[in-house]
DNA sequence: TTGACTAGAACGAGCGTTCGTTTTAACCTG
DNA sequence: CAGGTTAAAACGAACGCTCGTTCTAGTCAA
């Protein structure tokens, strides 16, 4: 692994575990054992590694998400493969999800556009104009149905990061889409 | 108002509009026009003005909900009256909202519980276990299935901090409620 | 006069960053 | 291949500044 993914690696995990803020650049560099000439040679300031592991994460995440989008025809599934994906992620890489989903980054970034209007959530959106268009999902506003469709997901995440559950997130996923894809649906099955 | 409370009125706007950890004292000492000496004599450090700040706003949420069940006798007249409370504080005070829901205060109050096992996020897990109870709402695991009931508006609360719709959230409503409901309900209706 | 409150200058710790230097690696050229 | 040249990469001590906090002096109502 090259010095700079060392120190994004590290980085990562910094500031999931205690916050930017609460990260030093002695931190990152005590604990990537990359020196401060180094770090500083291949990031601008603070701010750029955030900005660098900010950026690396939503590509990965657009990537994975076009690949659902491949790999799925109907919405449903696309859907689904989504949250399954965000569960999988939370599970096994929670620095991953606790830095996407559950950090304010425009207090760090303050250029970035806020999460929301990101491409991966601009892609999900997408999976549900479709599925409204197939006649999978009941007409009306795109971001209210995909807010109601993701948002149970969304919170079961944050409810895991914070240490409310006690099992794996991916054991909660058939009765988690048995609500959300009730909320959408045009007509249950 | 007392200087107490004109120091947390402040703290709040700063805090929301640019973070915790963006705003300094002498932000807060400048802008409310409480000098550092008085400051310190209400309170204890930094931390204990965003601890208190977050407290007041505990309480009285906690209080609004309290209302809220007494004053409606089914689940889904409860559950809809907390969403509708919600949007209309996202409306009118965007500050309060954006401290409450879109802050990690894991990151400067260490010592709080996380905001899903704060009292009011407890007084709406209560409201969706009696609507199981009476029959209103489908069996199953109550933090999911409240998840899944609020998560939608919560997103929509975050996608309007994020300045992502032109409207008031208050227009959003019915076919938010009209989605979220549809997810957990027994039967439609 | 007393005691709660106000005031803001002063302090020291810790931060992000810079900079002068050394090391490494790659590439010429004869 | 050997020797010389150069640029990129790595290093970490040192700097200057901002921050949260403290401290001492002053104010004012009771």
């Amino acid at each position: 692994m090259s010095p700079r993914d060392t120190v994004l690696q590290t980085a990562l995990v910094l500031f999931s575990q205690k916050g930017y803020f609460n990260t030093s650049m002695r931190d990152i560099t005590r604990e990537s054992r990359v020196s401060t000439g180094s770090v500083y040679h291949y990031f601008r300031d603070k701010e750029g590694v955030a900005a660098a592991l900010y950026q690396s994460l939503l590509e990965r995440m657009q990537s994975e998400l076009q690949q659902i989008s491949q790999q799925h025809e109907s919405a449903e599934a696309q859907c689904r493969a989504v949250i399954s994906l965000l569960f999988d992620i939370a599970d096994v890489e929670p620095e991953v999800m606790t830095f996407m989903l559950y950090t304010k980054h425009r207090d760090f970034l303050p250029s970035e556009r806020p999460i929301c209007s990101s491409v991966p959530f601009e892609q999900m959106r997408e999976m549900v104009r479709r599925g409204m268009q197939r006649g999978e999902i009941r007409q009306g506003d795109v971001l209210v149905a995909s807010s109601c469709l993701f948002g149970g997901s969304i919170r079961m995440i944050t409810a895991a990061l914070d240490g409310l559950l006690l099992q794996p997130l991916n054991g909660f996923i058939d009765e988690v889409w048995d609500y959300s894809w009730r909320a959408v649906a045009a007509c249950v099955d």
